[in-house]
DNA sequence: CCGGATCCCACACGATACTG
DNA sequence: CAGTATCGTGTGGGATCCGG
């Protein structure tokens, strides 16, 4: 099925590797705990499409509270993921748009959101069945 | 069983699309929300090479408590991600090992835990330029 | 050896009101 | 329009002790 062992970083001598990734020098983590925010996915994913203003990317995420996307947004622009842009109009207005560090990262990042949106029910199903059999024991 | 074309998923009509995903009907965060938890990855990865005891992982994860261990290995286990088998031995031992539906999903996981490793440095960098030129202002 | 039970804290996140 | 400021809460996670 899928070759594991990817690029270079997984040689998977899990001994030398992993042991040495304590929670201040993860690298993985460092990175991914941005990216794993509850809204960040859903900002990368509009704004890979193109680039969006504060309030088109607030209607298009309707349940999202103004502090989260200011502060979300933020974060994304502080990692180098999307840049923002402030146009000086009559009522302000300011862009944000992907970067190219931003789309290289997506790359992978739209893998996993598709693999979760297709196996979404197979995830549910092996809740049921583990809450099922296994809570009352 | 999914109402809402995730298999194409990201062709990105994002006024249709993404204005759906409030927070109780989105199946990429139901997933992603227990992949991207602190020790998720990091136990995944692990356990895509072979499967390990839970004496062994903890000692793969130095920094990691007995609780977390535990109830990572055990949320990984409802998610159907891997298996937990029980030997009754004079002191039980308990071996974890990755379930078909988990190495499907690591497939795309560790590429993005490759681009993490790769390209930490850049972000880092990013947030170091961000913090010395906005900060202040 | 493999956990469960309990206490506690930090922080992500939300609701609301206010500003340039 | 695009934010900031403040307050309150839920929960992910750590420390520690207890049990089969």
């Amino acid at each position: 099925m899928d070759q594991r062992t990817p690029a270079s970083l997984l040689p998977l001598d899990a001994e030398s590797q992993i042991s040495r990734w304590d929670a201040t020098n993860c690298p993985v983590r460092d990175v991914m705990s941005q990216i794993s925010g509850k809204w960040s996915s859903l900002l990368l994913l509009a704004l890979s499409e193109k680039p969006y203003r504060f309030g088109e990317l607030r209607r298009l995420v309707p349940d999202i509270s103004q502090r989260m996307l200011t502060q979300t947004l933020r974060d994304l622009q502080r990692d180098g993921y999307i840049d923002r842009t402030v146009y000086p109009t009559k009522p302000p207005s300011v862009e944000y748009a992907m970067t190219q560090l931003g789309h290289s990262m997506f790359d992978p990042l739209s893998k996993m959101m598709t693999w979760a949106a297709q196996n979404h029910s197979a995830v549910r199903d092996a809740r049921r069945r583990f809450d099922a059999s296994d809570l009352a024991g």
